[in-house]
DNA sequence: GCAGTGATCATA
DNA sequence: ATGATCACTGCC
């Protein structure tokens, strides 16, 4: 039996430099620390979303190297943050090995549901895109304790995507707890 | 169901 | 320079 022990250890990038499906199914469970001017607020990350790189169309890399993907070819564990809809910070991971771009997509944590309000709730926007999740940049990642029932579903708001890649089921729920 | 909101990118 | 689009949310 494993009893957790001592404090609880931040993720390092060889956790995301792997497949994005992998990572984000890995993340949940797992838990999301915001250090903002000394306050702490850890919420336990429970909807993820894979976009798996360059051939997923679905994902930003698809368009190729711009301005606005460049940070998703850098290494990984690289924090992947941009504006949509004139409103909303959404907040990604860069995954895989240095140079292939790919992320996984943060849409829930605690009880904040939705990713646009993720990031409010955290005061997570454009000024932490590029930084890596870790002390430093004030966001990260701990371990957390065994998730249960894993839901599998396609992902949220990528028609735009085509029939096959829409369809991919890439987008991770954690089960309510019984 | 759909309007709001502005960065981003393709096109020119 | 212009216009379509958008990994969303909240209100109808």
């Amino acid at each position: 039996m494993s009893i957790e022990q001592g404090p609880p250890s931040i993720l390092r990038s060889v956790f995301f430099e792997r497949p994005a499906d992998v990572v984000a199914r890995e993340l949940l469970g797992k838990v999301l620390v915001r250090n903002i001017k000394g306050m702490r607020i850890a919420l336990t990350i429970s909807e993820t979303e894979a976009y798996l790189g360059p051939h997923d169309l679905a994902c930003h890399a698809a368009r190729g190297r711009t301005p606005r993907t460049e940070i998703m070819f850098g290494p990984p564990g690289t924090l992947y943050i941009y504006f949509v809809y004139g409103l909303h910070w959404m907040l990604n991971i860069v995954t895989g090995p240095k140079g292939y771009a790919a992320a996984v997509l943060i849409r829930a944590a605690g009880d904040f549901s939705g990713p646009g309000k993720l990031t409010r709730a955290l005061a997570i926007d454009g000024a932490l895109n590029g930084r890596r999740a870790n002390l430093r940049s004030g966001l990260w990642i701990e371990d957390g304790d065994r998730v249960g029932k894993v839901l599998v579903t396609p992902r949220i708001g990528v028609g735009y995507a085509g029939s096959h890649w829409s369809a991919r089921k890439l987008r991770f729920v954690l089960a309510l707890a019984r």
